[in-house]
DNA sequence: TCTGGGGTCCTAGGACCC
DNA sequence: TCTGGGGTCCTAGGACCC
């Protein structure tokens, strides 16, 4: 707990939808939902028009059609979201040194490593100066909060909402923190918050009151002893830059139960490979291979096993999740299938091979020897991916909200599809006015998929041109947590040699099926 | 038309080892 | 033929967060 409110929290304000409607003038001011748009979707983000009629995050999308018919239903962009959140955290970077992202639209900024600000007033100055170059660089608005730890600098964010700046004076957390109710404590959620509440604790004050001993015979020894700490509002820990990935995972929700054990088994397999893609792009390999099966009756379990040392063999992780799989009863049917890996190592097989080969070769150069090149197989799972159906003129699938230019209209985007037809209205971030609707075969030639356009007008163009594979990954869900820069990032770390191309480089552009229902909803609780 | 997808951390029991 | 006491790894599940 520091004696000047210096640790900053921003938030940016529904930020999904806000990007979206930021995208599409038409969608201004009125109720926009971003989420899964299958028959098992949820809320991703709801702008704040939206959350006029009831509609929450995490929310079933079937509920928030009930309650807000008139919205504007969006599948998410990640693309479009990740380029904003690149422009904010590099506003972020100018503060501190010390940036602690938690998601795209949230950070933690350490202000005195910065040398930004010692004290309230400079504080108070650094995150309104933010917040005026976070809406001139992406037009969209953040809120701030600024207090002497992470806990209240984040309630302050959120008490600050939407588009404000709350700083909370040190001295004054204590009064402030007591009325509240539990749940704003971080590590409160629904079940602690119930055990609380049956054993007749609802507010902070409550907690302090109770005292330490017994919040941890309640709650166990670590989280009871921390909440402690909280209640009283002790929070010393610090903003941390760079952390760890610990393990990679994708998964899927099916729109029907599946029964059939051989198409169990395939959508395994499917997972282990997109699992294992990210894993590589991630330049990582790991032992423990995780299977994740929920049942009809939404009851969840997992089967793990740890293999003798890292992998990042797309066959090793599709064989072991084979064989987890073979110990699950699936009679009565599966809803969701994941893959994940976990006890990751630093390097991928590929540097590893990388490694042997360049040892061999230099053995190889003292013996008078040429070194093979490492054969091919490595890339099985990208063999994989490219197994996927091509694309067929006939068969594209005109995402809602997403980009298109007509060879005649010009940019717009896709305001709805079905029945052979697609509507796209035909407006730019820049539109001063609602464009014009037409409706097309979804075959029309004319028609294209593009990219996002800057939400702002800039003197330099946004970097959104090489990041096509990538965009095309978030469309169908396996590219979240994917970072665009992840080969310049290991080179910064010092990982990765000189030369060496991202695998990101090398994915192929197929546009493969299997974006499901909701498959790309991540969550940005607002 | 009830409940997404990607993570983190913690607990607890059993195996195994010294 | 009573039965010690760790430490660490592995597995499974649960809570929580965005």
């Amino acid at each position: 707990m520091r004696a000047a409110p210096t640790i900053l929290h921003l938030d940016m304000d529904a930020f999904f939808a806000a990007a979206e409607q930021a995208s599409k003038p038409s969608l201004r001011g009125k109720p926009v939902i971003v989420g899964g748009l299958g028959p098992r979707g949820v809320v991703s983000t709801a702008s704040y028009e939206a959350r006029r009629f009831g509609v929450r995050s995490a929310m079933p999308m079937a509920q928030a059609r009930r309650l807000c018919p008139n919205a504007a239903y969006l599948v998410p962009r990640f693309q479009l979201y990740r380029t904003i959140s690149e422009q904010v955290m590099e506003l972020l970077g100018r503060l501190s040194p010390l940036v602690e992202p938690l998601s795209l639209d949230e950070a933690f900024v350490d202000l005195e490593a910065g040398g930004v600000a010692f004290g309230s007033a400079a504080a108070r100055e650094a995150g309104e100066r933010l917040r005026r170059d976070i809406r001139a660089v992406t037009g969209l608005s953040g809120s701030v909060g600024l207090a002497g730890s992470k806990m209240l600098a984040k309630i302050a964010s959120e008490q600050a909402k939407p588009d404000g700046l709350v700083l909370i004076e040190p001295g004054t957390e204590q009064g402030l923190l007591a009325p509240m109710p539990v749940r704003i404590l971080p590590g409160v959620g629904p079940a602690t918050g119930e055990h609380l509440r049956r054993a007749g604790m609802t507010t902070v004050a409550d907690l302090a009151e109770a005292g330490e001993d017994e919040l941890v015979r309640l709650l166990g020894k670590s989280h009871g002893a921390s909440l402690y700490r909280m209640a009283a509002g002790h929070d010393d820990r610090p903003v941390v830059a760079e952390r760890d990935t610990k393990s990679v995972s994708v998964e899927d929700t099916f729109d029907v139960d599946l029964h059939d054990r051989v198409r169990i088994m395939t959508e395994v397999g499917r997972l282990a490979d997109r699992c294992v893609q990210r894993l590589r792009a991630s330049g990582h390999s790991g032992r423990t291979i995780v299977l994740k099966v929920r049942r009809y009756d939404f009851s969840t379990l997992t089967r793990s096993e740890t293999l003798r040392g890292p992998t990042d063999d797309p066959g090793v992780v599709r064989e072991a999740a084979g064989r987890l799989l073979d110990s699950v009863d699936t009679t009565g049917g599966v809803r969701l299938l994941g893959v994940g890996v976990s006890g990751l190592a630093d390097y991928t097989q590929e540097d590893l091979f990388a490694q042997a080969a360049e040892e061999r070769a230099a053995e190889g150069r003292a013996s008078g020897e040429r070194a093979e090149e490492e054969p091919e197989g490595e890339d099985s799972a990208v063999a994989a991916a490219e197994a996927e159906p091509v694309e067929d003129p006939a068969q594209r699938r005109w995402l809602a909200g997403h980009d298109v230019t007509h060879a005649e209209y010009g940019p717009g985007w896709v305001q709805g599809s079905g029945v052979g037809r697609v509507t796209v209205r035909f407006e730019t971030p820049t539109s001063l006015v609602p464009g014009r609707v037409r409706t097309f075969r979804v075959d029309d030639p004319g028609l294209e998929p593009s990219e996002p356009l800057p939400l702002v007008e800039t003197t330099e163009p946004l970097p959104l041109v090489e990041k096509t594979e990538i965009e095309i990954e978030a469309e169908t869900g396996m590219g979240i947590g994917m970072r665009t820069d992840g080969t310049a990032e290991r080179q910064a770390r010092g990982g990765t040699p000189a030369g060496q191309e991202s695998p990101l480089a090398r994915r192929p552009k197929s546009r493969s099926e299997g974006g499901g229902p909701g498959s790309g909803a991540a969550m940005s609780r607002p």
